[in-house]
RNA sequence: GGAGAGGUGGCCGAGUCGGCCGAAGGCAGCCGCCUGCUAAGCGGUUACAGGGGCAAAACCUCUGUCCCGGGUUCGAAUCCCGGCCUCUCCGCCA
């Protein structure tokens, strides 16, 4: 979330940033209920000091053995003024966190201006895609003819939008993602973590799943109802909240955290969106990167991140482009981002691999983690997550790009060696 | 699942017939002095958040915070109720 008192002292200057993307006819109610949230405190505030002084001279009547109940009975009526003012603050303080959390983070200056993603600016294109003297086949159709993918069966143990991975495609899968682990751990500088794949509302909450996505995620179902834990939705839930409420000394600064991880989503609301194949799934893998920077790191740390998941598809030899989403399509925490998008052949497009993005102070705010300067007060760190890269779209993108006339699938040779040197995915023989 | 113990400042740890406790003492850190050498001594100092004053910083002031929430009371770290978490033992278990 926002910082209360950049709105409090720039109200203009926000609501202009978020023309775009939405949010900006909140942002006087904020300031006229944070107006009132300070007058009942300097209020409340006086009659507590009142009553601590009062009650510290009852104190010492008493030692002294001097009757005090007048004194009494007249600060039991201010605490029940307090105790009312109490009330009012705490209900106002709840309206403003209930509509600061609706605002959305304001995009960086340098972000292209744009209503929608159609004004997204393409910032580089890397590779050619391969000229095939055939008709490239859709990822579903080479993968079911290799016996790699079934559906079918996912269907009957399970419902739509779930998958099973056969012999060599199970192994590809797990190929790409130690692949990509191994390549941000051994060069980039992140460091791998295993975290839980369910997590309590309050995590949901602080990484800004809840209230807004609750349509979109998985949960358990429990007998006490406060108990209920969702299925991340991605891994940056688990390693975003993971420095909750924690002050990090700055030389530890910047941190670089990957983690694979399944991800699940119920994907309500795309009724019959991409239904072929294994585009989009309740249940998919993904080796996501997060990094907690300082605030004068966070942008540079963002090209970076963004260099780390295009270094995957060049590695595997795959053409892609970057797109940096305009205002108005900027995701709601972001104040900057970057998706990257891998061609599709059988499809004629480049469609969404990876989404980079810098959350600035947004993100670390509303997981409140912070971090010590050598001199100085604390303050919230800048937050910033991509994925690095989603392993089933990598799966599809490698089985399209390097399929055959035969039906046939050429394995990237970055993948051989996690592949026991296995080099072409080929049609099982006929039983 | 059963039984018990406990949650106090960066760490350890006092504090339970309610007030003089934001909290003794120790450790650690910082500043200075002294001394002199593989370290000690002396003095001072060091929490966080929010409000007000101030253009702002410094600073001043007020409020809150001794796991969380509620209650009793003029007043609660201290009493009462509820919750959460941690630890130990038993049972079960990949």
């Amino acid at each position: 979330m926002l910082d209360l008192r950049l709105i409090r002292e720039q109200p203009d200057a926000v609501e202009r940033a978020l023309a775009d993307k939405g949010g900006a006819a909140l942002i006087r109610e904020i300031v006229a209920r944070d107006g009132e949230r300070r007058r009942l405190l300097t209020e409340v505030e006086e009659l507590k000091a009142l009553r601590n002084r009062a009650s510290e001279a009852i104190g010492q009547a008493k030692r002294r053995g001097e009757d005090a109940t007048a004194e009494q009975a007249r600060m039991r009526e201010v605490g029940e003024r307090i105790a009312t003012l109490d009330g009012e603050v705490k209900a106002v303080d709840e309206a403003i966190q209930a509509l600061l959390v609706q605002v959305p983070n304001v995009p960086h200056p340098s972000v292209p201006p744009g209503k929608s993603d159609e004004e997204n600016v393409e910032v580089r294109r890397w590779g050619t895609p391969r000229a095939f003297g055939f008709a490239p086949k859709p990822h579903e159709e080479l993968g079911e003819a290799l016996g790699l993918l079934d559906l079918a069966r996912a269907v009957k143990i399970a419902k739509a939008r779930f998958a099973v991975l056969w012999g060599p495609g199970a192994r590809l899968e797990r190929a790409l993602a130690q692949f990509m682990l191994d390549l941000h751990t051994r060069e980039h500088g992140y460091t791998e973590l295993w975290v839980p794949h369910l997590v309590n509302a309050e995590t949901m909450l602080k990484t800004g799943q809840l209230p807004k996505f609750e349509e979109q995620l998985f949960k358990t179902v429990e007998a006490d109802e406060s108990r209920t834990l969702y299925l991340i939705p991605t891994a940056e839930v688990s390693l975003s909240a993971l420095h909750g409420g924690e002050v990090l000394p700055e030389r530890t600064l910047p941190r670089r955290y990957t983690a694979f991880t399944p991800c699940y989503r119920r994907e309500a609301g795309t009724y019959g969106k991409d239904m072929k194949g294994i585009y989009r799934q309740h249940q998919f893998d993904k080796v996501e990167l997060v990094k907690i920077t300082t605030p004068e790191q966070s942008y540079e740390e963002l090209e970076s991140m963004v260099a780390n998941a295009e270094e995957v598809l060049r590695r595997l030899e795959l053409p892609y482009r970057v797109v940096e989403r305009c205002t108005g399509d900027v995701g709601f925490s972001a104040a900057k981002g970057y998706d990257i998008e891998v061609w599709r052949p059988a499809a004629g497009k480049y469609t969404e691999i990876s989404s980079c993005s810098n959350y600035a102070d947004f993100g670390g705010r509303r997981v409140d983690v912070r971090y010590k300067p050598e001199r100085g007060k604390a303050e919230h760190c800048h937050t910033l997550n991509g994925s690095g890269l989603a392993v089933g779209r990598s799966l599809i993108a490698v089985l399209e790009n390097y399929q055959e006339a035969d039906g046939s699938v050429t394995i990237p040779r970055a993948l051989r060696p996690y592949m026991d040197g296995l080099a072409r995915l080929t049609r099982p023989p006929t039983p």
